[in-house]
This record gives structure tokens, sequence and C-alpha cells, in this order.
DNA sequence: GTTGAGCGTT
């Protein structure tokens, strides 16, 4: 089975080629999926990857708090996205 | 700077 894994505290010049590869080093990563805002076009300094679920595990463990570009990189399981809200 | 998308028929 695969697991979604939260990347947080990512620079703002990260890519998801960067994470994918970072994570690609802890065990297969299935996708990776960096978050920016869609109303600004910002990046939000966050992304997920996917993983299968030991792996998802080693990875979370060793990437976490992994220190890059000089930033400690935040990583754990992530939670169900949010439900889209209708706007009005 | 912290938990993701789409506006269409999965």
């Amino acid at each position: 089975m695969s697991k979604s894994i939260y990347v947080g505290n990512l620079p703002w010049s990260a890519n998801e080629e960067q994470v994918q590869d970072l994570f690609a080093e802890h065990g297969k990563v299935l996708s990776v999926k960096l978050v920016s805002d869609r109303e600004t076009g910002r990046a939000r300094g966050f992304g997920f990857v996917e993983m299968e679920d030991s792996e998802a595990d080693a990875a979370i463990e060793a990437l976490d708090n992994f220190s890059l570009g000089g930033r400690a990189l935040r990583v754990n399981e992530a939670k169900p996205r949010t439900p889209r809200v209708p706007r009005y």
C-alpha cells in the first residue's frame, strides 16, 4: 500500500524534482506534489510525497528535520486533504 | 510563509 507524506518548511525555490530525488534515496517515490497558492501563484512552502507504507515511514524518519537550503524540513504522514468548500 | 486539485461526467 502507499502513503501520503507531508513535506513542509521547504524553500520557496524548491521544486518537485528536488523533493522526489531526495525521497527517492530512501525508497521508491510514487508521486510528488508541491503546493502553491493558486490565488497568488506563489509557492506555499510545502508539498506532498507518495511512497509505499514501509518506505514512507523510513523516509519520514530520515528526512524529517533534514537541513535543506539552511532550513529544517518538516516531514510527517499527511492528513487527508481538505474537502473543497463551495465559494459563494 | 505549514496539510494538496478540478469547473467537468469520475
